[in-house]
DNA sequence: AATGAATGAGGATTCATTCAT
DNA sequence: GATGAATGAATCCTCATTCAT
C-alpha cells in the first residue's frame, strides 16, 4: 500500500546542503500534483510524502501553507508575464496562456479568486499579490477600443467568468467549457496552451 | 408532597414530533448562518451547537455532511423552481432570483459547481442534482431566440461564469459584480431579490 | 511497557455521560501525579493516558494547559482557604497547611511564584489569582504585631523565600528544609500537614 | 586568471583556532541571552542563530543543553568566586555580587536550585557542582557568629530563599525583593552589583 | 427522541540531533 | 572547523462519529 515504488531507502540518508534545491523542486512539483489532486486543503504531510523528504524540510522551504501555494501558482503566473513580455505578444495569446492555467491548475483558479468561501486561512495576502500581476500581464496588451476595456473591473471580471466556467474531470473538457465562455464572452482567444508552445 | 408540578413554560403539545420538526429547521438555519460565516468546511459540532441541539440530533436528521449541505440549499433551489413556476414568470426574472442566491450564498455556488477541487468529498453525487432542477426551472422560460440558446451547454456555462464572478466580501458588492458579469454576456436579468419580492 | 496494569480494555467502551464527572476528577489527580514526576511542562498526552482516557476528552473538560494546572491547584488553595476558615484558626496553623502543600506540590510552588522563567506560557493570568487568594487567607490571620506584619509584602516575600528552600527528592527533606527556613525568619509554624489532619 | 583573491575584511590572521575562541565566546553570549529572553528552555537553534554560527558549530562546543547552561552559568559563579577572592573580601561584599547574578540571571536561579521539578533533564549533575563552588565561596567568609553560620544547611537555604524571593519583570523590581529578602533574614548585605564594580 | 460525553485518528508544527559538503 | 539541510520523533489540537443514559 505505499503509494509509490520508487524511493525505498532513500529517505534515511543526509545528501548534505546540494540537494536543498533538488528538495525544494521536489515539493513544488508533489504540491502540483497533490493540490491537482485533493486540492488546496490537501494536508502538508500529504506533500512532503510525495516529495520524499521529511516534514521539516518542508517547513524549512516553506513556513506556512501559503508559501506553498505560492511557490506552485508563482510558475503559473510567470508563465503568463512571460507570455506577456514576449515580442509578438498580443492579448488573445496572453489569454491563452492564461486559460491553459485555467485549465491545468485548479489551485490556481481557487487562489485568484478566493474569498467565496468566507474565513479563508490567510490566503487572500498573496492571492491578491498574484492576481495583481495576472492584472498587469494582461492589461500591458489590452487595446483601447477591446470588449474588456470598457470598465475599470471588466477585465478581471471577465477572468474570474472564465475561471467558473472551468469545471470537468479532464483537462480537455475544461479546455472545451473555457472555450465556450470566451465565445460567450465575444472574446478572441488564441491557442491554449502553456507558454513556449 | 404531591403537589402539582410546575408547568415550566411548556410551549404548545411538545409531543416529540412536533420538537423533531422544530430541531430539524433550527439545524438548517444554523447551517445557513454557519456556512456564510466560515464556509462549507466549518465544523459540524458548530452547526449543532449554533442550532441549540446536541449532535446526536444532528445525525438523526442528516446522515451525512453532504446532507446538511443539501438540505440547506434546498430552499435555495426551491426559491429558484418557485420562481419559475409563477404565472407571470420570464427568464429575466427568474435569472433574477437565481443570481440573488448566488450573491447570498457561498455555500450556494460552491456545490452547484463542485469539482473544480478534485477528490472532494461525496458532494458531486447530490450536487448534479440540484444543478439539474436549476437548469430545469431556467430553460422553461429559455426563448428560442435567447442568447443562451444557441449551444446545448450555455445556459449552465453562463450560471456557472456569474458564480465565478460573484466574489467579494459584502452582498453588495457581490451584487454589483454579478450584475457586470450578465452584462459582459450581454443578458437581460431582471430585479436581483429572493422570490416573494 | 504499558505503564500500568490497571485498565486494559476499558477505553473504547462509551460508558455515557454518567462517567464524566468520574473522568474529569481522574483527569486532575493524574494531573497532580504527573506535574509531580515530570514537572509543569510535562506532555498534556500523558496526563490523560495516566487518566485512562482520551485526548479529546481532557479538551473537553480543560480547553488549555493553564485549565490543568488551575485545577490541580485549585485544591491546594481551597485546602488553605478551609484552615484559614476553621473556628480555631491562628496565623501558625494556617502556615502549616501552606507549609505542607508547598513540600507536597512542585507544581503549586512553580505556579504561585511563576515569572522567574521568563516568555513562560499565560500562566502568570490565572497564578495572579491563586496567589491572590493563599495571600488573603494568610493576612485574615496576621496579627498586627507580627513579625511579617510590618511592611506591605513581606508576607508573601516570606512565602516565597520558604518555596525556594523546598527543595530535596522527599517530601521529609522538603518539609525539614521549610521548617529550617520558617526558623531562619523567626516565625513560628503550626503542625505541617493538610488541613484536617 | 591569477588574480589575488580578494582580502574580504579579513581579521586578524583568523586561523581557525582564533575562529573557534570567537565563536565560543558569541554563543555563550547568545545562550546567556537568550536565557534571559526565552528561560532556559529555549530551543538551542535559536542560540546557534544569534550566535552567528551554524548548528553544527554548537555541538562540537557544547555535547548536550546542560553543556551550554554551564558555560553560561560558569562566568556568574566565577565572579563569586572572585568577589570571594579579593583581598578586602568580607560575606557582605560576596553576598551582594551572589545576589546581583540573583537579580541579573533567572538561568542562575533554576539551576542552582534545581529539583523542584522533579524528572528535569539532567541538570543536577552540573548544577551540583556550581551550588558547591558558590557555597565555598561563601562559607570563606562566614565568621563564626554569624547567622547563617548555626547550623550547617543554614548557609545555602539562606541563598536558595533569597532566590526563591526574586522574582519580577524588571531587574531593580527583582534587587529590591532580593533586598527585602535579605532584610528579613537578618544578614547585611553590601552594595549589589557584579564583581569589578 | 434528545443529550452531550468519549473515542481516536488525523493533521500541524517544533526541535534535538546527525552528517554530507 | 564550519555550515546548515535533513531527519523524524514528539506533542498539540481538532473533529467526525458513536453510544450510554
Amino acid at each position: 500500500m505505499t503509494q509509490r515504488p520508487v524511493p525505498e531507502e532513500r529517505r534515511p540518508t543526509n545528501d548534505g546542503r546540494r540537494v536543498a534545491a533538488r528538495n525544494r523542486a521536489a515539493l513544488v512539483a508533489a504540491a502540483r500534483e497533490i493540490y491537482a489532486e485533493y486540492g488546496l486543503d490537501a494536508p502538508l504531510s500529504s506533500i512532503a510524502r510525495r516529495a520524499g523528504v521529511g516534514q521539516g524540510v518542508m517547513y524549512r522551504h516553506f513556513p506556512d501553507r501559503a508559501a506553498v501555494a505560492t511557490a506552485v501558482l508563482d510558475e503559473n503566473v510567470r508563465q503568463i508575464e512571460q507570455a506577456a513580455a514576449a515580442p509578438d505578444a498580443d492579448i488573445a495569446g496572453v489569454l491563452g496562456v492564461l486559460t491553459w492555467h485555467q485549465t491545468e491548475s485548479a489551485a490556481f483558479i481557487s487562489v485568484l479568486h478566493t474569498d467565496a468561501a468566507a474565513g479563508r486561512t490567510d490566503i487572500p495576502a498573496y492571492a491578491a499579490a498574484l492576481s495583481g500581476r495576472v492584472e498587469r500581464a494582461l492589461r500591458a496588451h489590452l487595446p483601447d477600443g477591446h470588449r474588456l476595456a470598457a470598465a475599470k473591473d471588466d477585465l478581471m471580471i471577465a477572468v474570474a467568468m472564465v475561471s467558473g466556467a472551468v469545471t470537468g474531470p479532464t483537462r480537455e473538457q475544461r479546455e472545451h467549457r473555457a472555450r465556450a465562455a470566451w465565445r460567450l464572452l465575444g472574446v478572441e482567444v488564441g491557442p491554449v496552451r502553456p507558454f513556449g508552445e
